[in-house]
DNA sequence: CTGATTTGACCGAA
DNA sequence: TTCGGTCAAATCAG
């Protein structure tokens, strides 16, 4: 793992990429209006992967909480929980080691960082949705009507978490006030970064366990299809290409790099807002289908550009606000 | 067929 | 007991 100095000096790096690449978007955009769309948006996409590089960093550099790979207990054979009462759920012993993980879970919790953002759709401009995509990939897993609000909180989880035990969550609710504010809460740092460095290959008899229930293939096959892929089919589509695209390759393949320009973004990217845009009236269901949707939709450069993005705020409950990381 | 989403049930905290 | 958060089987979608 890198020392904390040399993240730090990759920060630095990273960010004078990023301020290199602004000034010459921004002369380009001054100086000759001829500079064709291709061409600036290639720009973008350049600046896009280096602020995500820098959002990476600023987590990595983090002095305590980020580095960890936090590991859930599996299994002690010596440790079973005490005998439930009577939940229908425990009987099995997979169930009783579920039940433990997910106490567990529920300590760990607590010491998770959290901080809250809001995001803005509106209807107008063409802007980029920059600077919104958080760079890793959701899973949703979850919706729930709360209690007083109008609208239902959706669930989501680090598609890694199975694959890197990234345990960083977010909630996905839209603002009783304005239907065009989405509240974002965020939970725990992503850990997933270190899939990157070092991907996990996989043993040939990891890969597909027909013994298993379905969805526990479907963690095995995930482990897979985010990690390294073996064999030649498109698992997961573009982005799990990307993931595993190295610096010399990515040009290569621009076509992938110009949908996806995010390492981590993957189908189930979330990034709030799908390419079609709800109304601010929608009924229920289409907002349903726009959290929803949201968490599916691949950005960015791709995004319809008649509609704008903005974050409207960002109000940090955590100090280790990942935005404000090294100021 | 595989991975993602939906949704009712379950669990712990308040 | 209620409510928020999570699980996981069923279902959907590509």
């Amino acid at each position: 793992m890198m020392e904390h100095g040399d993240v730090r000096l990759l920060l630095n790096l990273l960010l004078q990429g990023e301020r290199q690449t602004r000034q010459l978007m921004e002369a380009s955009a001054a100086s000759s209006p001829s500079v064709n769309e291709e061409s600036r948006a290639r720009l973008q996409q350049i600046r896009s992967s280096l602020e995500n590089a820098i959002a990476m960093a600023k987590l990595i550099s983090r002095p305590e909480g980020t580095h960890r790979l936090i590991s859930l207990p599996v299994a002690a054979s010596d440790s079973p929980p005490p005998s439930n009462s009577g939940s229908p759920r425990s009987e099995s012993p997979e169930r009783v080691v579920k039940e433990h993980e997910r106490r567990e879970m529920c300590k760990n919790k607590k010491d998770l960082p959290k901080w809250k953002r809001q995001v803005r759709v509106t209807t107008d401009s063409g802007g980029l949705a920059e600077g919104l995509e958080d760079g890793c990939s959701w899973r949703k897993y979850g919706q729930k009507e709360i209690l007083g609000a109008v609208h239902p909180r959706g669930y989501y989880r680090c598609t890694h978490r199975n694959t890197a035990g990234c345990l960083a969550t977010k909630q996905v609710q839209r603002s009783d006030d304005d239907p065009c504010v989405f509240d974002i809460t965020y939970r725990g740092q992503h850990t997933c970064l270190q899939m990157l460095q070092e991907p996990p290959i996989p043993a040939p008899d990891q890969l597909y366990d027909t013994g298993r229930p379905r969805h526990e293939q479907q963690k095995q096959t995930m482990a897979f299809s985010f990690s390294f892929p073996y064999d030649s089919t498109p698992i997961t589509g573009p982005s799990t290409q990307n993931l595993i695209l190295s610096s010399t390759t990515a040009s290569e393949n621009s076509g992938y790099m110009g949908s996806f320009p995010l390492p981590f973004t993957s189908p189930a990217t979330s990034n709030f807002f799908p390419s079609h845009v709800v109304a601010p009236n929608a009924s229920e269901s289409e907002l349903t289908g726009t959290v929803s949707a949201a968490a599916s939709t691949v950005n960015s450069l791709n995004i319809n550009p008649s509609f704008t993005l903005n974050r409207v705020e960002f109000d940090p409950v955590f100090p280790s606000d990942p935005s404000n990381f090294l100021g």
